[in-house]
RNA sequence: GCCGCGGUGGCGGAAUUGGUAUACGCGUUGGACUUAAAAUCCAAUGGGAGCAAUCCCGUGAGAGUUCGAGUCUCUCCCGCGGCACCA
């Protein structure tokens, strides 16, 4: 396309010049008051940055912009999450350290960041597997230990084969590793986890109060899942003689056997207890083994064990497979409400992870319970019924009536006491002795309590696996001495620094256990000869404080000085992607509100605001992937159009929230917008005199209102009205805009602005220099290279060398609106006979209904519709509709 | 299966509290300029009927509330996303 203007160079030139000048800095003495906008830092990975990473950048920027020139301090920073699994994987591959491709990476990121003409402080920036960086993180590590927030315990934890790690729960999708897309495997291991589970609730009773979008809040509702139920116990006695005769008192072995035989079930339905036929124990349940002397088919249920230890994370998750499990034969469960003797099996249905790792199972009122009952035809019982619900007047209906009504309830009644479907819901209690006739929810606390059951809440959510046997990431800073134990490193002696001398090659163990001078290792404690702990933590560990270091990125002496953490946090506005919904926001929620409990900071949630961006498809609506060659690069668009039609583009899309379809030809449409721009405020320039010459003359003549400062007009009080209105279009631009920055609306904004540009443009109107000044302030925080390049422009025609315009657009005030100027004197009224629009009248806004109806009614149209019909209403909306039923 | 979000022209999308549906952009068509093309500018552009004035139909489907529904209520269909044997 052939261009009016050199984007390149103009984008250039101004990128230089506010990095020269350090607009961006971030004040931490200034008083004005403050806002900390932020990003989701990017993983520097060699493909750079994508479109997707410039949509919500863009979005940030500019708040940022906005933000300081309406006069506050602004906090808009930038780093890198430096540590991860690609660069060392690229290692394995080339050889080339991780460090150097990091290196690279960052370098390009930067270079492509300040390409866009992002306005981030820099000098705050923050790389997390910089030394300076990570020495914290281990530092971070160190309080969760002593605050018994981080252990290292033994426990099935996922493996991926292909990456040879542990991942955490939250990095498993769908049973395969989030990152390889291989299986994950359960392996027992040794690892550290970190206590998220001790704020569980926390976590989740603060989302609500969140200004965060409603499936984020749901996702990590979710995710924590909270339920309420019991603990009960059930008796395991020791042998049929002893149920049978109460009397007989039990040896010494026995009774102690029998205190220890029980096995405890939760349940979110107690109410269902009567109706529990049998037991369910998960295959790792640690009773199991205190049952093999009782159980007669232990070489079948061994194997059954066996086998399902082999199962994959996805085999044993997959819910289409039919359900599978083997008896405990010879050992029974009593139920403690009827005191029934039920059998007891061992299925991979249920979880160790979760509750107790054993359940009760209600077979007439659980699906899974059924399913499996049916398969190996174990009894089916029925306690709960479905209430009939009354949805009609029974007074006003026939016996008849009545029970035909309630048939179809009837007939689901018999089916549910013939155990042939289920019944999962709420309803009344039956064959449940005492209890029968109440709710489920009355029946739920008074069956607790009959068993004398506890109440529990439980929750999904698991502790957070952060062991990684990878070399590229933060050591934890841990020593074993033979002697004494764990033994946590001195603070003084932080960083552990990764070392240099590694072989990449992953072999199950960290690469760092290989190395010799960074294994061997003093005690802290005693001098003995010791080693190091050799696993790296889960690069989420960095990133779920780095927002809190950017407030004092520099400090040498601690994580942050509590003052600076004062002056900026809590995060104003966080915007990243939905897919850090359960992992990234839940751990640094949960890190805030330790290091609050550490007496570190005084908040205890740390992004007041999130927005997530949607994502940005490819042309052809397929998500964008080298696979499909559909790949948008931003570098290129750059190039083409400039930075700043690219930023307007992505922000013009549509809704923020939304995923969005790339469009060549969209983008070619804002480049003609930001040329109308240029084309416009060029001609205003060559003809400055014939402006403030038609303005004078304007002004002496009659003006609607001197005091508007009005300039401009062509020839006649036709033209000057016109003028008039250019000024009120202005006035609405600038209230729309404002508007939809602060309500993170930029499609709209950017359309506000083009409806402008179209009334200047297409009516030949001529708009003054004070009303292009205002116009361009509020392009600039979308289009900051063109505004500011014209902003400049005005400079040369000016004498006074200390005019505004030798300073940068963004140093100026935002523009304020004029309400008297964002209405109109004059109305479209909509005129509606019946609900159908048939007319439309204009008036003096404000018109009284009286005035209005005479003239309505005076209309021949509406005559035509009115005429020898009866008016039965006249609604009158105020400026804006009528409608007349007739 | 459960939970959440959504469905508006040829396309991306607008639409305060229920008050003129389709703003803005793209595309398309016609015109101006040009030897010609591109670019630019102007005009038209939901569908149907009509010479026209004008009328009828239109926000996934159906019903309801209302003077009036894209917006509220109910039922259903479809798409996207999250979680998923969580007891």
């Amino acid at each position: 396309m052939t261009t009016f203007y050199d984007h390149q160079k103009l984008e250039q030139k101004w990128q230089k010049k506010w990095q020269k000048e350090k607009l961006n800095l971030a004040d931490d003495k200034s008083k004005k008051p403050k806002k900390y906008v932020l990003d989701m830092y990017p993983y520097p990975s060699g493909e750079g940055l994508h479109v997707g990473h410039v949509e919500s950048y863009t979005a940030t920027d500019i708040i940022s912009r906005y933000l300081r020139m309406k006069g506050y301090n602004v906090l808009y920073p930038q780093g890198f999450d430096a540590f991860g699994l690609p660069a060392e994987n690229y290692a394995i591959k080339t050889g080339v350290h991780p460090a150097e491709t990091t290196r690279q990476a960052i370098k390009n990121f930067k270079c492509q960041l300040n390409s866009l003409g992002m306005s981030y402080d820099w000098s705050r920036e923050v790389v997390t597997s910089d030394p300076n960086y990570y020495q914290w993180t281990q530092w971070l590590f160190l309080q969760l230990y002593k605050k018994g927030l981080a252990y290292k315990k033994k426990a099935p934890v996922n493996w991926c084969e292909s990456c040879q790690t542990v991942l955490a729960n939250e990095q498993v999708v769908n049973g395969l590793c989030e990152r390889c897309e291989s299986e994950v495997v359960q392996k027992d291991l040794e690892q550290w986890f970190f206590k998220v589970t001790a704020y569980a609730e926390e976590l989740l009773n603060k989302i609500e109060e969140m200004d965060w979008p409603e499936p984020l809040k749901h996702a990590q509702k979710n995710w924590i899942g909270r339920s309420e139920g019991a603990l009960i116990k059930f008796q395991i006695p020791n042998s049929k003689s002893q149920i049978n005769s109460k009397f007989k008192i039990p040896t010494c072995r026995q009774a102690r056997q029998n205190s220890k035989h029980f096995i405890e079930v939760f349940t979110t339905r107690p109410d269902t207890l009567f109706g529990a036929t049998y037991l369910v124990a998960a295959p790792e349940h640690p009773l199991i083994e205190d049952l093999k002397l009782k159980t007669e088919n232990w070489s079948e249920v061994k194997k059954y064990i066996q086998k399902s230890k082999t199962k994959s994370q996805l085999e044993r998750t997959d819910l289409a497979k039919e359900k599978t499990g083997v008896e405990l034969k010879g050992v029974k469960a009593i139920n403690p409400a009827n005191k029934k003797e039920i059998p007891v099996w061992i299925a991979d249905y249920v979880m160790m992870g979760y509750g107790t790792g054993a359940i009760m199972a209600v077979p007439a009122h659980d699906e899974r319970d059924w399913e499996f009952a049916k398969k190996y035809n174990l009894k089916i019982f029925c306690v709960i019924e479905p209430e009939i619900s009354m949805d009609f007047d029974p007074s006003k209906i026939t016996p008849k009536q009545f029970f035909k009504s309630i048939e179809p309830y009837q007939e689901e009644r018999e089916k549910i006491r013939r155990g042939e479907i289920v019944f999962s819901g709420e309803g009344i209690i039956i064959n449940s002795e005492k209890f029968n006739g109440l709710k489920s929810e009355q029946a739920r606390d008074k069956i607790t309590k009959f068993v004398k059951g506890q109440k529990q809440t439980q929750y999904k959510i698991r502790d957070w696996l952060i062991s990684r046997q990878r070399y590229w990431g933060a050591p934890i800073p841990i020593i074993y001495c033979d002697k004494c134990g764990i033994v946590p490193v001195p603070e003084k002696d932080l960083p552990v620094k990764l070392p240099q001398d590694v072989d990449f090659k992953p072999t199950g163990e960290s690469p760092l256990a290989l190395s010799k001078t960074f294994h061997k290792v003093k005690c802290p404690k005693c001098g003995a000869s010791a080693r190091r702990e050799s696993d790296t933590m889960d690069t989420f560990v960095c990133s779920s404080w780095y927002f809190l270091r950017y407030a004092d990125p520099k400090n040498q002496k601690e994580i942050f000085s509590k003052k600076l953490i004062k002056k900026w946090l809590p995060v104003d506005l966080y915007i990243g992607g939905m897919e850090h919904a359960v992992g990234h926001l839940i751990y640094a929620r949960f890190v805030t509100k330790v290091l609050r409990d550490l007496g570190y900071l005084d908040f205890g949630e740390p992004f007041l605001k999130i927005r997530n961006q949607g994502i940005i498809l490819a042309e052809d609506s397929r998500k964008m992937s080298k696979r499909w060659g559909n790949v948008i690069n931003p570098d290129d668009v750059v190039e083409e159009y400039g930075a700043d039609a690219l930023r307007m583009y992505e922000m013009f899309m549509g809704p923020l929230e939304d995923a969005k379809p790339w469009s060549q030809n969209g983008i070619i449409g804002i480049r003609r917008f930001l040329e109308k721009v240029y084309k416009y405020i060029t001609r205003y320039k060559e003809q400055p005199t014939r402006f403030d010459r038609e303005a004078r003359r304007a002004s002496n003549k009659q003006i609607p209102n001197p005091t508007l400062d009005l300039i401009g007009g062509q020839t006649n009080s036709k033209l000057q009205n016109s003028n008039f209105e250019v000024e009120r279009q202005l006035h609405k631009t600038i209230k729309k805009v404002t508007k939809d920055i602060e309500s993170l609306h930029f499609n709209t904004a950017v359309s506000a602005m083009m409806i402008f540009i179209n009334e200047v443009t297409g009516n030949q109107k001529l708009a003054t220099k004070e009303i292009i000044e205002k116009f361009l302030i509020t392009l600039s925080p979308f289009a900051p290279h063109l505004s500011e390049e014209l902003w400049s422009s005005f400079a040369k025609a000016s004498e006074d060398k200390e005019s505004k315009y030798h300073s940068s657009i963004f140093n100026q005030q935002w523009p304020e609106y004029d309400k008297k100027l964002v209405v109109d004197e004059e109305v479209t009224i909509a005129i509606q006979i019946n609900g159908k629009l048939r007319e439309t009248i204009k008036v003096a806004r404000g018109i009284g209904e009286k005035d209005l109806k005479l003239k309505i009614e005076n209309l021949d149209k509406i005559q035509k519709y009115i005429e020898g019909k009866e008016v039965k209403k006249f609604i009158y909306i105020k400026d804006k509709l009528v409608n007349i039923v007739v």
